[in-house]
DNA sequence: AGCGGTTTTGTAATATTATATCAATATTGG
DNA sequence: CCAATATTGATATAATATTACAAAACCGCT
């Protein structure tokens, strides 16, 4: 169990009107720092799909980035995103939501961490936990069963406190 | 919080020379019984399915469910496997492993449940756990956060303790 | 600047996973 | 048996992802 822990931070649901362009400033600014400690390449394509994974909190699909890059950039094709989509999921700058199919951009890439994600299934939202219960309660039972933790995906699916306040 | 809550079931990881026709059978049987209870058909073709998924403990892609069926039902199409992995899944008979697109019989499909899974990136097999700690520290932070938990995906990879043993 | 090795990108083709549609058949309840 | 409903058959297509190989860009070195 010689594994970081995450501090218990908190990215709990992005405001409607938070200053989302910080989110995307912060996150560029992040992925050039990961880019640079690990001397990775974080090359004008690889920035630009970072920045359209950024373009909301929801998770977006590949072939959603495809359509959106094409529009800047006529030759792209699916090996262009899905490259790029590689590259920034094994430098920790965004996460494969499992259930979905889908991208979203990591808030925390300066630290190394498994996802914990809660998925809103009304207005599609996602929230990113890095909860050391969790990540606790998942380690202990699988020790317990005499198995080696590498990763692990959470996706937990509901309503968010937002949607749960609007009329149903 | 008024949901149900698992007894702590372990199904921990099979052991290589388990009785496995004994979890086959079982699984049918529980199956009738839960068709049986929610006025379900069981029909041939989705009992068939479900044998074949329960071939073993390591999650079956569609199209090899595909395939196999094939074998002895020449017309078998994607939806014909996709159809009866619905209604597996709708009545919680197997669970869908999102990070694998694949498909594991559920051994515990007379109590609604979310699964938990351990998963082998060595020998593949799967084990599911029904595993109160993980599920409340789950629904505990997601509390803590006002959102309403309606499901959630816990998928866990590394090395089962029968591979940890064997030479790396 | 020039060179050679490495990484990244371009391009085409293809593989894999999943769904939509509509017709035919089987099952159920009355 | 009839009519309504559920299931299955059959075809097509959508959505997601990878393989393979060539061209270009980049890097470290001289
Ligand atoms: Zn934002
Ligand atoms: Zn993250
Ligand atoms: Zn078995
Ligand atoms: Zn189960």
């Amino acid at each position: 169990m010689a594994q970081a822990r995450n501090t218990n931070v908190i990215s709990a649901f992005p405001t409607r009107r938070h200053n989302h362009g910080r989110c995307v400033s912060t996150a560029i600014e992040s992925a050039e720092r990961v880019s640079e400690a690990r001397g990775a390449r974080f090359t004008a394509i690889r920035r630009r799909v970072l920045e359209l994974v950024w373009a909301s909190h929801e998770p977006v699909a590949a072939y959603e980035l495809l359509d959106r890059l094409k529009l800047e950039k006529s030759n792209a094709t699916p090996p262009t995103i899905y490259r790029a989509l590689e590259f920034l999921l094994e430098n920790g700058l965004i996460h494969r939501i499992e259930s979905l199919n889908a991208y979203v951009g990591c808030g925390n890439p300066e630290n190394e961490h498994n996802g914990q994600f809660l998925i809103c299934t009304r207005c599609g939202v996602v929230a990113e936990l890095g909860c050391d219960s969790i990540d606790g309660a998942v380690r202990e039972r699988a020790g317990e069963l005499g198995f080696t933790v590498e990763s692990h995906t959470v996706e937990i699916q509901g309503i968010c406190e937002s949607c749960g306040k609007t009329t149903r």
